[in-house]
RNA sequence: GCCGAUGUAGCUCAGGGGUAGAGCGUUUCCUUGGUAAGGAAGAGGUCAUGAGUUCAAAUCUCAUCAUCGGCUCCA
């Protein structure tokens, strides 16, 4: 007798051993052809794979992130399964699934590549295969045997694999004639895909070695019913025109120059626009915070790169040294503002009654990012931080800290960002010499962040191995259109710096100290938020950060006058002139897409031009009525007062 | 930097060894009176750059540059 615990807490009790299918069918027929995995104890397993014991159990469909993984897992090996009925010969590194479908690295025979068109040939295989409804079977193997089955396939990568796991933990996975060494779970057969997509190629090192041989990845995503795949592609469709890179090109945000230099973004007179409302909105978010703008220059002498450590890490990568006529003289375009701002707290001495320090500056700063690695805005060569870095005691740390978190919470909130994730990110344990600073140092910043999190409620997941060099961070990632994960606001702790600049404060005792060092922007750069924040909201942006909020229409020409005098009286517009107007043309036209993202346009004739009214038509709600020029300001003003009293409050 | 793809008008793209095409935009003219418009005509291109093959190259070859999708990286 096995009972089987369900997740409502429902108990049903079998008189053998079962699997997840037989369950999924004591439930519901229904449910029996809609499961994909299971979960026993915690722990993810085939629906065919046999429970012998009493266990808690969560079964899973499609609509379930395990139901997924295990569903594009199988997938992958459909993949696999296709290619080397297509491409005998074909080696095989790993296939996992990922957030958004699966991948399969694969090294051809010989010099042979794929293209995009032999991509079709396989989705035709792979439907073909899956057609077969072979049902995928898991086996235990010993690690000899695992090591000759796949020595004698001459499949290297494979063995390679093998040959770190752990004796006992090897499984295998079957389906047709294709095995793969697997831990799985998996589907109970590969019928249940029923409609594929393989949406790119791309190269990737094994292992995610650069010294490693390069292999060729096939990006592939996979549906239960066509209806679904067709649903995914008009998705990616849509998430295609938020594009930021487009949307800043229709609304004459930024462009790029090959003359000035790729990743270096030139920001036209809307996006400068867009780019001062959003600095002065945090400035004045930090002034309230106790935040001094600070300003500093955008070379620095080479030896406060060292000073700092940042040279010995990055400089032979990096923008190389300027050299003036002075023989030995060396600069370096400034790659982050943190040396400054330590010089500036260096220059006079400091008590702990100073404390916390808070220097903020929007710096622009110059890193030379591989040149593969460019992308729009999100990842340029010269970008501005709103950086700042606060000099505080160790007792106020938390507490400083907790307030950093505060204001990205304000952010946020008032660009209605959600779907944020936050990110421990702490130093990798095993590879320590790739850090500065003591051991100790390290962790007392890293439970610092800790702690600080856990005290403001903040979901967070925590990885090793992506902190910065010189101390932990707590990272806030955002997903643009089309899911690419990106890294906005930081916080770092930082005991190193001060150390390395020797920072001194006379504590309440009269002896020196070391401040402790937060460094933060929670835009990140204004490249990268603007980029998100435009994909965020397809260019519609709050009232109170739109370019152009709205547009006067004369009814014709005879109103152009009336227009320009509305204009100048809200002093906030734009106009477009309807009637090319054989005198004169009142402002500039404004194209058509650009039009759709205004939200409010005011029409004059003559009526309102008798009684000093506008008519006034909001995008996508339509008409709001007629009010005088003095009512629309106060609308107006209301509308972006409304939008921040929220923040601020 | 690496693997792969792409580069033709301001934008989106078609074409392709024999003097360059469309739609949208733009310009000019006309029409339009409650409206996020309509019509006609014109202007716009060293077909990314440089070499090579050829009687002839935008088209084929090679190199370079840039962009896109990934990988590695991301102070």
């Amino acid at each position: 007798m096995i009972n089987i615990t369900l997740p409502d807490g429902s108990v049903k009790s079998f008189e053998n051993a079962v699997n997840g299918l037989e369950i999924a069918k004591a439930i519901s027929p229904r449910l029996a052809k809609e499961v994909l995995a299971i979960s026993v104890n915690g722990e993810l397993w085939d629906l065919t794979r046999t429970i012998t014991e009493d266990a808690t159990i969560t079964l899973h469909k499609w609509e379930d992130k395990e139901g997924k993984h295990a569903f594009w897992h199988s997938s992958a090996h459909l993949l696999a399964e296709a290619i080397e009925t297509l491409y005998p010969g074909t080696k095989f590194g790993i296939g996992p699934a990922i957030d958004n479908g699966f991948y399969y690295d694969i090294d051809l025979p010989g010099d042979e590549n794929l293209t995009e068109k032999e991509l079709e040939k396989i989705e035709k295989k792979m439907l073909e295969l899956a057609r077969q409804k072979n049902e995928i079977v898991r086996s235990d193997i010993s690690k000899q045997d695992a090591l000759n089955l796949f020595e004698e396939k001459g499949d290297h990568y494979k063995t390679e694999l093998i040959s770190e796991l752990e004796d006992g933990t090897i499984t295998l996975y079957n389906q047709g004639n294709f095995t793969d060494l697997c831990r799985g779970p998996h589907l109970p057969n590969t019928g249940l895909i029923k409609a594929i997509k393989l949406t790119s190629l791309a190269g990737a090192y094994w292992r995610g070695s650069e010294k490693n041989k390069m292999l060729t990845r096939v990006y592939g995503v996979t549906f239960p019913k066509a209806k679904l795949l067709t649903e995914y592609l008009e998705l990616m469709e849509e998430a295609k025109k938020r594009d930021h890179r487009k949307i800043g090109k229709e609304m004459d945000l930024f462009t790029f120059s090959q003359e000035v230099g790729m990743g270096l973004p030139l920001w036209m007179p809307k996006g400068a626009q867009l780019r001062e409302q959003l600095e002065s909105f945090l400035k004045k978010v930090q002034k309230k915070f106790g935040y001094e703008q600070v300003i500093t220059p955008h070379i620095g002498n080479v030896n406060l790169y060292k000073t700092s450590g940042h040279f010995a890490k990055y400089g032979a990568d990096s923008f190389q040294v300027i050299n003036t006529p002075q023989e030995g003289e060396e600069y370096l375009l400034k790659p982050m503002n943190c040396p400054h701002h330590c010089e500036i707290f260096k220059s006079r001495p400091r008590s702990y009654k100073d404390l916390p320090i808070r220097y903020a500056e929007f710096g622009t700063v110059y890193r030379y990012e591989q040149s593969g690695e460019l992308h729009g805005l999100t990842r340029v060569r010269g970008f501005t931080q709103d950086d700042a870095h606060l000099f505080c005691t160790a007792d106020q740390l938390k507490e400083e800290f907790k307030k950093v978190i505060d204001i990205i919470f304000i952010i946020f909130k008032a660009l209605d960002f959600k779907d944020f994730t936050a990110q421990i990110s702490l130093r990798d344990p095993n590879n320590k010499e790739k850090y500065i600073g003591s051991d100790e140092n390290w962790e007392k910043a890293e439970s610092a962040i800790i702690e600080a999190s856990a005290e403001k409620g903040l979901n967070t997941v925590t990885e090793y191995g992506e902190a910065a060099f010189y101390g932990p961070k707590l990272d806030f990632m955002i997903k643009d259109a089309v899911g690419r994960s990106w890294q906005l606001g930081t916080i770092q702790v930082d005991y190193n710096l001060p150390e390395r600049f020797e920072l001194e404060y006379i504590g309440s005792d009269n002896q020196k100290h070391r401040p402790i060092m937060i460094h933060r922007a929670p835009f990140g750069s204004m490249e990268r938020f603007v980029a998100v924040l435009i994909e965020h909201t397809a260019g519609k942006f709050p009232l109170w950060l739109t370019p152009e909020q709205v547009v006067i229409l004369p009814i014709s020409e005879k109103y152009n006058e009336y227009a320009q005098n509305v204009s100048n009286l809200l002093n906030i517009c734009d106009i477009r002139s309807v009637v090319d107007d054989r005198n004169e043309k009142i402002g500039r036209k404004i194209r058509d897409n650009e039009l759709k993202r205004i939200p409010y346009m005011l029409i004059v004739g003559e009526k309102e031009a008798a009684e000093n009214s506008v008519s006034v038509r909001r995008q996508g709600e339509g008409d709001k009525g007629t009010m005088t020029i003095e009512d629309f300001k106060t609308f107006i003003k209301s509308e972006v007062e409304n939008q921040l009293s929220e923040v601020y409050n």
